[in-house]
DNA sequence: CAATCTAGATAAGTTCAACTTATCTTTGGA
DNA sequence: TCCAAAGATAAGTTGAACTTATCTAGATTG
């Protein structure tokens, strides 16, 4: 079929379907039950398709029918949904912003607050998503993530992270040696975003120490929030990514033993969709993210240490 | 608003806004330039508010219209979509099934072609969620979980899953005491669907036994299938779940040192949504998955060992 | 077992939303 | 400076959508 059936015919379908009567269907839509009936035979029509079985003075839905129904019901609740809210003049403007897990639990929850307050009425919606994430289907309009992925948006590099070797200020205080070598280590499985990311073997390679035995011993954390929150009950020395200890080293829970970084592979990447870009809020969105971001890694407490 | 702007309006005005001008917009709905002027000025009537700024000979989206746009652009793509799919005579039934990520990863995907070979043309979408999912917005057709959420949909108790010690057949050989005492275990952390599920802790208190400090010793997996590769490795003892160990314990993989084992608190749930029941790939997929889950769980490897 | 009620189909006529053509205004660009 | 092109508007036309009225045939009931 070139062109869509009848929008109406398919409005009243779906209320016929819903209500699973032309009747109550009539009442619903204020229109005669003879209008609903014939709406429906032209929509069958123009679909070649029967969406009702006609038995006895009851309709049963087809298959094709009941294939139809969840779909429209969707559609014309949006369309519902959203003719309400901008008609009635106190519309939200929607943000659904999307990140990877880790920074949507610790980091961004945290700071959101902050953009809310700065900006007035917003509905932001908080996704933590691994990638790739539809950003069609979810209708997200900002995707912050680990390396360029989606090409077919249009993307910028906003910082290349680093990570650090970082523990309780109690524990530093009891190294003797700097290489680490023979600490309880804090290891971090970064999840599937992360698969790149620097193990403690990496850091050992770079810097060419033989951690002999002692790069697999220790702890091992699912999330950076947790090896971070064992780092900083000193339990172990943690690979520690910028943007999520800058707030621990600044106020003092966490120290940096040692000063060598691992640089991460990728930049972190923000990507809008076209039709998002022109919103207000999201390029305001856009604007503090990345604010938020370059401060978090170019912090003090991670500068002054800075050891390239 | 009582009731809905004008669908024709709605459908002008959303290719208008798409194509950024009228003329556009008119030939892609094969009416006149004047036609799409007037239904958009009806529609900002409708809804009093405007939706264009006319600058000059341009027209531009204002605030309001720029939030239309996107939920109505996705709107009318699926009622497009599904009236195309369904009118075009071969339309492929939609099925979305939801499990939990960890069931969605391994057991259920490996499970799933051999109901696609016996069930035809099907669409599916195999979703890894967390509870609580989102039955309206991602139309899921049917939802197992772990324990009763939804009590807004029909839901029925299908299987109560158990824990048992697992460990590969050479480390079995190996094992002296069948308290387990002093063997290295592996710990799974079950994330936040799983909090509730035994821990070496809750199964030694449960037989009794005072594990001294072997409780805490060993290894962590962070996922139900990493725990059981672990195991599959001669690592240690694993506590895993009937469901996931059935095959691994029937090829010899995996054997089961003692033969103690703690029921899990819930059972798994299966949730259909009112709209999802009647559909006849709906109700096949249901019978096919219980049938799959009582397979594994009262698999002969583990039935043969039952302990109670 | 009529008598009645109700849900849906159909016919015929009506109406108004939707569409066309024609004309006007403005302006961006050659 | 003048034209081409985009949008607004007016006036008239068309047909999709709607009404009322009537028909059919299961359900329901006294």
């Amino acid at each position: 079929m070139a062109t869509l059936p009848s929008l109406k015919g398919l409005q009243a379908f779906e209320a016929a379907a819903r209500a699973g009567s032309f009747v109550a269907a009539a009442e619903e839509l204020s229109i005669s039950a003879a209008a609903v009936s014939q709406l429906i035979r032209t929509v069958e029509e123009q679909m070649g398709r029967k969406l009702f079985h006609r038995v006895n003075r009851r309709v049963v839905l087809t298959e094709a029918g009941v294939e139809m129904l969840p779909r429209l019901t969707m559609a014309f609740q949006e369309i519902g949904s959203v003719s309400r809210e901008v008609s009635g003049g106190a519309f939200r403007p929607r943000l659904v912003v999307s990140v990877p897990p880790s920074m949507a639990m610790g980091w961004l929850s945290q700071r959101l607050s902050g953009f809310v307050a700065s900006h007035g009425a917003v509905d932001i919606s908080l996704r933590g998503d691994d990638d790739p994430v539809p950003f069609d289907r979810e209708l997200i309009d900002i995707r912050l993530s680990y390396g360029p992925h989606y090409r077919e948006h249009p993307t910028e590099d906003i910082v290349r992270d680093a990570v650090y070797p970082v523990c309780a200020p109690a524990l530093s205080g009891a190294i003797k040696r700097d290489d680490l070598v023979g600490l309880p280590l804090i290891h971090t499985d970064w999840g599937p975003t992360g698969a790149s990311f620097p193990s403690w073997r990496n850091w050992f390679e770079a810097a060419g120490i033989d951690p002999g035995r002692s790069a697999r011993r220790g702890l091992s954390a699912n999330s950076s929030r947790a090896a971070l929150d064992l780092a900083i009950s000193g339990l172990g020395v943690a690979l520690a990514q910028g943007i999520y200890c800058a707030q621990a080293l600044e106020d003092g829970r966490l120290v940096r033993p040692v000063l060598r970084t691992a640089e991460l592979r990728q930049p972190y990447c923000l990507t809008i969709p076209e039709r998002s870009a022109r919103r207000d809020v999201v390029a305001a969105f856009r604007d503090w993210l990345i604010e938020e971001c370059l401060r978090s890694v170019e912090s003090p407490a991670l500068r002054s240490h800075d050891s390239s």
